[in-house]
DNA sequence: TTGAAAGCGATACCAG
DNA sequence: CTGGTATCGCTTTCAA
């Protein structure tokens, strides 16, 4: 199908083929020496040590001159390692992916690991393919995020916001506890008795855990949460459609409510979308808390109150541990779990309920 | 630096054990076939044509039963081809890289390439250093997003918005000339006469030519820029800090301006951040222009009016293009460009010119 | 029709 | 101390 000419050597007598691949054979052809001392120095392995040290420098001389370049592949082949990391996210569109993509890549590239990076949109058919290509890339490890492995292979894997426990993998998620303990006693502090929920999407890994969390917190509040007024997005968009649809829908049951705890903040931006449309004010008539806190809602007016995830550290943190079961060798049998805290941020999009100040 | 991870292949003897030690050897010896033939079976290869269909089911049920993943890894070694690109980006943050990556990957990864991704934040050093690391890992070729290459090997390369030429590089790229005009004319159009400019920084690769662009749309309305008007970032950040910094230099030269051309989305909002702190209203004192059109722009308010690239587009282009080069097989000798159209986008950002106002 | 064997390029073991 | 050499897993030519 694909043809590209095999490179020669050029500065050889092989081909006179156009090429600029310096090897390991080529070197020693050019020095005298054994590919295997070339090899040793080159990579400052111990049996160097006894190498004089001339030898040594007209070794790395003659591999700078030559602008020599070892053959990762063929390295990696060799030495059952790639130092290449495969990464699984959803979407590359905004905010979420991306920070705990930058995260990931300060840290492993500062350990000289190379990103293999795949998007799957949640789509089953296509997530098994995508994982089987990084699989067969020979990975060293694996960082999913958001995202429901299938399967887990004997590499090392972490995940990111994946609360399915799988033996060997580590997994670091939010304190959603925490989390929406923060966001519901704000909303229960300012006056706030009828909260609507917007809950994520089915396929997104942080719904179900989240939605729990709501609960949990909603009872220690003495909160209830009219069964109505939880709504859950269905779209597989990246934008804020879901969310605006959802909100929609809150509002055509008619039931009352005056704050909204959406999923995300893109759907919180959504959602607000709804109620501007329906002449609800955000703060005024309705407060909205959002979560993540994507570059976006800073920004947004009004600027979101939302729940911050570290996505970056979280990021970072992925990235640290892979490289520790690299060099600790091992995989550890039980599902282990890094859990980070979020941080409230309180901006302009939630008020003290409207309910609240007719009772003055 | 790195390394020291001591890998000695352990696991080598499972046979029966569903994992990623199911070779092409251990097929054979199961199967009681020669590798050669499972090979050609396996990847469809012309001389499968005249081994009996039995066979040939008998072999890929055991590639099934035993989850038989080739080592793209030895196959990359041998054919010379690893099926992986290069990506270069500066940033991981927001908007410009993110939504160029999104284009590629949809392309490149429906064509089956995997996308190596690495990023430079600019700096000289490292920006060397990560091509030579996606060099050694054999990539088919390199796509560079925004970013001035120092050295082309002969890797089919495509850049996306790095007007430097290069022998034998396609460069995707945005029609400036387009960009400027219709930025200009339209504050033009709405009485605009002091228009202040908002440069790149010095590292940005479309800062240049985007300011030549300028001057000429500028001299075609007849339009004189004030060099003092003329203000350029210097501070290599991702947030609007660059853009805040450049409005208050603008306002601390005292000299009157009506509006204003930032180089991009996020320093049009950092710069408006930068006059409402000096109490100037926008769009009612000045207008202010973005560029890029990254999704924050619809959401900031005022909403910003900008001169959208179709970054997706960009990215998608330049897979295709690299795909063709592979299919093609050939490095064209002269620097090859594609131009793309900027789309302008009018939102709340701009309003006539008060100066305007005032004459009536 | 099928199999044996020669690599791809680098590394690591084992003699000398 | 150093140089052969086997090997990693796969593809492909050459023979049988």
């Amino acid at each position: 199908m694909l043809k590209k000419p095999r490179n020669g050597n050029s500065a050889q007598h092989k081909y006179p083929h156009v090429g600029r691949t310096v090897s390991l054979a080529s070197l020693s052809a050019h020095l005298g020496l054994s590919k295997a001392s070339i090899s040793r120095v080159l990579n400052g392995a111990p049996a160097a040590r006894s190498i004089p040290q001339v030898t040594q420098d007209r070794i790395l001389a003659a591999a700078q001159a030559l602008n020599y370049r070892p053959n990762l592949l063929a390295r990696s082949l060799r030495r059952g390692q790639s130092m290449t990391v495969g990464v699984l996210v959803p979407e590359l569109s905004e905010g979420y992916a991306t920070l705990v993509l930058a995260g990931l890549e300060e840290t492993l590239s500062a350990a000289g690991y190379a990103m293999m990076l795949v998007t799957h949109h949640h789509q089953e058919a296509k997530l098994t393919d995508l994982h089987r290509i990084v699989m067969e890339r020979a990975v060293d490890g694996i960082v999913a995020v958001d995202t429901s492995l299938p399967v887990i292979h004997s590499t090392p894997t972490v995940t990111i916001s994946c609360p399915d426990p799988h033996d060997g993998v580590t997994n670091i998620l939010l304190d959603h506890d925490r989390a929406a303990e923060l966001a519901l006693s704000h909303l229960y502090a300012l006056g706030h008795r009828q909260i609507a929920i917007i809950k994520g999407q089915p396929f997104s890994s942080d719904t179900d855990i989240r939605w729990r969390s709501i609960q949990i917190a909603a009872t220690r509040l003495g909160l209830s949460l009219h069964p109505k007024l939880v709504v859950q997005m269905k779209e597989n968009l990246a934008t804020d459609e879901p969310g605006f649809l959802a909100a929609q829908r809150l509002l055509a049951t008619g039931i009352a409510f005056t704050a909204i705890f959406a999923f995300n903040d893109v759907s919180a931006i959504g959602a607000i979308r709804a109620l501007q449309a329906a002449r609800r004010q955000v703060p005024e008539h309705v407060s909205v808390v959002g979560f993540d806190d994507v570059t976006l809602a800073a920004y947004h007016r009004p600027a979101l109150t939302t729940v911050r995830q570290p996505l970056r550290h979280m990021g970072a943190l992925a990235a640290q541990s892979l490289l520790h079961s690299f060099t600790s060798g091992g995989n550890h049998e039980a599902s282990h779990s890094v859990v980070v805290e979020p941080l409230f941020v309180l901006r302009n999009s939630t008020a003290q309920s409207p309910a609240l100040s007719l009772q003055c």
